[in-house]
DNA sequence: ATCGATCCTGCAAGCGCTCGCAGCAATCGT
DNA sequence: ACGATTGCTGCGAGCGCTTGCAGGATCGAT
């Protein structure tokens, strides 16, 4: 018995209009006098009042949030990419909602379905989902798939194959003629872009490349292997990401094994572990806010225009040049 | 005129029953017959229906969703936290809405604000944000601040003053006996509780401390500082936090100065960072994944009896020691 | 056979907002 | 000066769900 104290009808009844006068006021501003809205907006303030949006997504049938899926959001990789979807949502007037499936294919899955059903579009960070699932969320809602690419889905990826091709050219010109490839997680499509790019390359310029892997793209993973890589004669390694990188520098310090004199290690991704890492880690770089951007303008774009083909954005990717690179040493690797 | 093909509706056709058992067999399905639940779920099933979570809230007055406001979702620090702020909520199934801030504090505060009206509870990551408004937001939603501590807001921290002592101690017993203090950004509540913490512990074990900053935690800040620390006569330098230690170590490694034979090296926070430092990094750990589980206990405890009085959880720490800290060197550092 | 209890289900109002429609006043054209 | 626009506002239905209330069925007890 608060006379409607709260809500538009409080607002209402203090700026003496009803309450559609209130909503339009919210949503189609240039549609009321303007002496009426400030008087509305006036008592708004007053009343701390602001609009629902739950109440209105309902009555929209559009929420003004999109839905981020992520496999680890404590993954530097993916939160630089959650970090720049969410900038430019909100630059659009949209709210994020984000949903960290650990790395669990089966929550990524059930997410999405709840996810689809509260916002208005979809923007699925999922290497290494099934792709059928995949498929069904897309069909359920509006989606873009990010560093992926999916026949008939919208999706915007960093295959870092220019970049790639830039590394090995890099290392050749360094004088290093066989080359460790360190493969990510099995089933990952950019794992499998980046061995291709690795192979395809090296093989025009004459470097060998023993591979190793799929592993899991850890740390720890990456100190393993860079005994093996050792082992092979390598004296240049490429790893799957930074992290793996890392675990490869760490190693080979422990071992004294020298970075650039005895091995030269490139990374990819150019995270902040790439710049932190002494010496500085020679990276390739993917544009990882743009994927964000791009991801969000292309998932808007589909929401006004649910017709419009089914787009792939390329983003290019560079190598960035770092300490961890150097000339080959005269003969094979030191110890 | 699809005859309710979709919503509860239409499953409410197929299976011969009304709406309202329907939307019983979801929110309390004890209440209904069991063959007739059968019955319903296997309709909703058939047609894909999922109850709109929009429509519920609205009907509740409870979104079932949590908010979490974070100043930069790309620093590991806060990103650990959002993980284990994400698990924890979804095994209550509760839903987390993530707003990044960008290190804008008007910003965090219109963000929260606009998120105050969506969701059930908030949880505020924002070391920086001015105390007036804090205490606005809160006033407006059930809120638990994170990593700071504001009377009469419930919540949890880790002061990291137990990891500092313990830091200080394990120096001094290595024979240090004037040590570097990093301080990070003005006006952080954790870089004055730190500053605290080992101006104290140093004090009483008689270890002098030489103080730069207050400094924009990043990792080329840390950078710059080295050569401060290493001119001052330190032979020990504690970082504000992880980054700006491997700013320092970055800084080191390039003149020449050996971690930790000539100069040890302590960070905090004890992230991914520290780990994949080579020298590995000691460091001070404060349990950030505990941190966003409480906090989102806190909270939910606080949404079931909101009268409760506010409580502070602190959380424990201890320092981590690896390889960036050894015994003093016998004269002054190096070079 | 009768009367409560108990269990299940439907009815209908209502959550807070949007928006088509209609009414009214002010403005414009000729 | 009169009808036609145009601008502004209120009315009321409806978005998809929940839930108090009440009616019908079922069952056990008397």
């Amino acid at each position: 018995m608060n006379g409607g104290a709260t809500g538009a009808e409080g607002v209402a009844a203090q700026a003496g209009v009803s309450p559609s006068t209130v909503s339009r006021c919210f949503a189609t501003p240039h549609q009321v006098r303007p002496e009426t809205r400030a008087r509305v907006l006036a008592a708004a303030e007053r009343l701390g009042y602001r609009p629902s949006r739950i109440a209105r997504s309902l009555a929209l049938g559009r929420t003004g949030t999109l839905g981020l899926i992520v496999p680890d959001i404590a993954n530097p990789f993916f939160a630089v990419i959650a970090k720049a979807v969410q900038a430019r949502a909100r630059r659009k007037d949209y709210a994020v909602f984000l949903a960290d499936t650990d790395e669990h294919p089966d929550d990524e899955y059930e997410l999405a379905l709840t996810l689809a059903r509260q916002v208005d579009g979809l923007l699925v960070v999922a290497p290494r989902m099934d792709g059928d699932r995949l498929g069904e969320i897309v069909r359920q809602v509006p989606s873009v798939v990010v560093n992926r690419s999916v026949s008939g889905v919208p999706s915007v990826v960093a295959p870092s194959e220019d970049g790639l091709r830039q590394a090995v050219a890099h290392l050749h010109a360094l004088g290093h003629a066989h080359l460790a490839l360190i493969l990510g997680a099995r089933n990952s499509w950019s794992s499998e872009k980046r061995g291709q790019a690795v192979r395809r390359a090296a093989q025009q310029l004459g470097v060998a490349v023993t591979e190793f892997g799929p592993h899991e793209p850890k740390f720890h993973t990456g100190a393993q292997v860079a005994d093996l890589a050792l082992a092979a004669g390598a004296t240049a390694i490429v790893a799957h990401n930074d992290l793996m990188a890392l675990g490869i520098l760490a190693r080979l310090a422990e071992r004294g094994v020298r970075v650039p004199d005895d091995v030269s290690v490139v990374g990819a991704d150019d995270t902040l572990l790439a710049t932190t890492a002494s010496p500085a880690l020679t990276s390739v770089r993917i544009p990882l806010d743009a994927l964000g951007r791009q991801a969000v303008d292309l998932l808007l774009h589909r929401l006004d225009q649910p017709e419009s083909p089914p787009r792939e954005t390329v983003l290019p990717s560079e190598l960035i040049v770092r300490r961890s690179t150097g000339p080959a040493p005269r003969t094979g690797p030191a110890p």
